[in-house]
DNA sequence: AAATATATTGTAATCGATTACATAAATAAT
DNA sequence: ATTATTTATGTAATCGATTACAATATATTT
């Protein structure tokens, strides 16, 4: 491994002139410019950034903390911030916290001992709610989940809209009990949550609370709660999931029981996955764009970077009603 | 931000003296070490990581290259490989190829001037096949693909093995005119396809070329194949898949085919994605021990920092062929 | 008590790149 | 030709932590 020390030997010159030659500094005679660069290629000199970073007290390097990259979701979105990140000089630090508070906190350390240009983070509603007394050295931007109060920058989906509009469908549908499994970590299963009954009631369809579960976001509850839900004396016609993994339990559940989708039981969801089309019924979803959430967030973070004074952004994206055989028709039902 | 002078300086004592505290070298005196802890907890001191990677010349990061983390095999490695690595105290800088080999260069090339400790990769063959012009700086363990000659760390399924125990399974259930899709970008197609012509060369069964296919490892691509093996005068009865991608391709092209699994057309692939079980006929697969993979590739790897000069090593794990519905019984048929 | 060993702490070099400042050389202006 | 500018390059400080070496203080041995 060839230093700049080595360069400027090489060259005859000093390692300041090195430097300003790599960093197309303007004064530099072409002939020295020649040498050094001959130099360079002659011993494949490559900067160590370590040094630069010391250096210039910064490091091109962003951090993404999820809880799960093995959430659908979380997959998608990593490589659009990927994408983003690399394509504008960046490289990519990863976490998973498994929703865990203490993890995040963590891992938050460790992005800061790692001199991190930034990070992008979905946190757990603990961790928001100690947001402020945690004093980050470096900005953030949320995704998925955000505080209420504005000051953080942030790229959501409309959860409020999204869980309307897919209660909306279901009514539309014909469906009048409605069951509902949210997750309970964030601030996001709360919001669809809301959007989801202010739906109802806009309807005029009263909200049952035994039909509306908070749980933790993962399959096993939600095959769980979905076994609960279908023993009632009366259970749901349909079931609403918010997210990937909870639906794939409540289908797995339903599949057990015997129960024929739509014709017995409806089964909604969020987030496009792979299988929501493949499985028969395809699943009606709640689409996240994945990418542009998280081409945003990247490019919301970057132009932090670039003016740290500007006011705290939040970026709203819609979701995308796809519409499958799960949830069909069911007028003339009670 | 505070460094190892305000500390000092706070602490009446040299930087020295911090950094042999913080390093629990022994001769500090006990008073001495309690002055010192007291500032570091008053000043909320954190060491810069940057400045010790420098000084130390290595840095804490692993680096893990891979195609697309989007596909379900790398997504459940990449997990295992940084809860192992976090455990270990290493962090996990990621980067998509895209089957590129150019990117790979390129991302090799930069984890070498990040200074990562190592880099766990998943390599096309054409990077394969340079790899011993690339004199990388740091060790790496190659996953899911390797060279022939054993010169370099490596974790692998034995797709040999794999290949067969599939074959045999459909060969087992009565199959006989077997159609085959399998990945192009690396050697592991070809050695699944190695072992899946050897399991039907030794039940005396004919190999027809025209069964048997190679293509990019994509659903579009397995989709697109699958219409043609199923456009052909005599059709197979069962197609047999190398990667979950392809094998999702397939299957949508059987449903629209409106072909029954497995009545009239059999499916089986690789890997246990979360959908193979989901979809109905749930699909036989050969299960790739993901887990094992992420958290062997790390170990071996840690394992070589403690011991450059060691052999390399190649760790071959067996696949598990979990049967389900998407190939019964087939006997009787022609 | 002197000599020797051991414990404790500080000074300063080091990792590799960047850059403020100084200096020297070349050019332009008077 | 002399002075003022501009251009080109080098010297050395800097980023923050680690550590070889030196220096001093304390303890142990004889």
């Amino acid at each position: 491994m060839s230093s700049i020390k080595d360069v400027a030997k090489a060259a005859n010159v000093s390692t300041a002139t090195v430097s300003r030659v790599l960093a197309k500094h303007p004064h530099v005679r072409p002939a020295v410019r020649e040498r050094v660069l001959a130099a360079v290629a002659q011993l494949d000199y490559r900067p160590n950034l370590i040094a630069r970073n010391l250096r210039s007290q910064q490091s091109k390097t962003l951090g993404l903390i999820v809880s799960d990259i093995r959430n659908p979701f979380f997959t998608a979105v990593s490589r659009a911030v990927e994408d983003t990140a690399y394509a504008n000089g960046y490289n990519l630090l990863l976490c998973n916290t498994d929703e865990n508070p203490e993890k995040e906190l963590l891992y938050l350390q460790l992005m800061g001992d790692e001199q991190v240009a930034g990070v992008i983070f979905s946190p757990t509603l603990q961790t928001l709610n100690r947001w402020h007394e945690l004093h980050l050295s470096f900005p953030t931007v949320l995704i998925d989940r955000s505080l209420q109060s504005g000051d953080v920058d942030a790229v959501l989906l409309d959860n409020l809209s999204a869980g309307s509009l897919l209660a909306q469908h279901v009514l539309s549908q014909g469906y009048r009990r409605i069951g509902a499994i949210f997750g309970e970590a964030s601030t996001t299963g709360r919001e669809r949550q809301r959007g989801f009954e202010a739906a109802l009631h806009d309807a005029g369809i009263p909200i049952r609370p035994e039909y509306v579960r908070f749980v933790r976001p993962q399959s096993e509850a939600g095959y769980r709660t979905t076994l609960e839900l279908l023993a009632l004396p009366a259970p749901p016609q349909v079931i609403l999931t918010s997210n990937s993994l909870l639906t794939a339990g409540a289908l797995q559940a339903i599949r057990e029981q015997g129960l024929h989708i739509p014709a017995q039981i409806g089964l909604v969801g969020f987030d496009d996955t792979a299988w929501a089309s493949l499985v028969q019924p395809a699943i009606t979803v709640l689409a996240q764009p994945t990418d542009e959430i998280g081409r945003s967030a990247t490019e919301l973070l970057l132009q932090r970077f670039a003016d740290p004074q500007r006011p705290t952004r939040k970026i709203i994206l819609q979701g995308e009603l796809i519409v499958r055989e799960s949830s069909v028709e069911q007028r003339g039902r009670t």
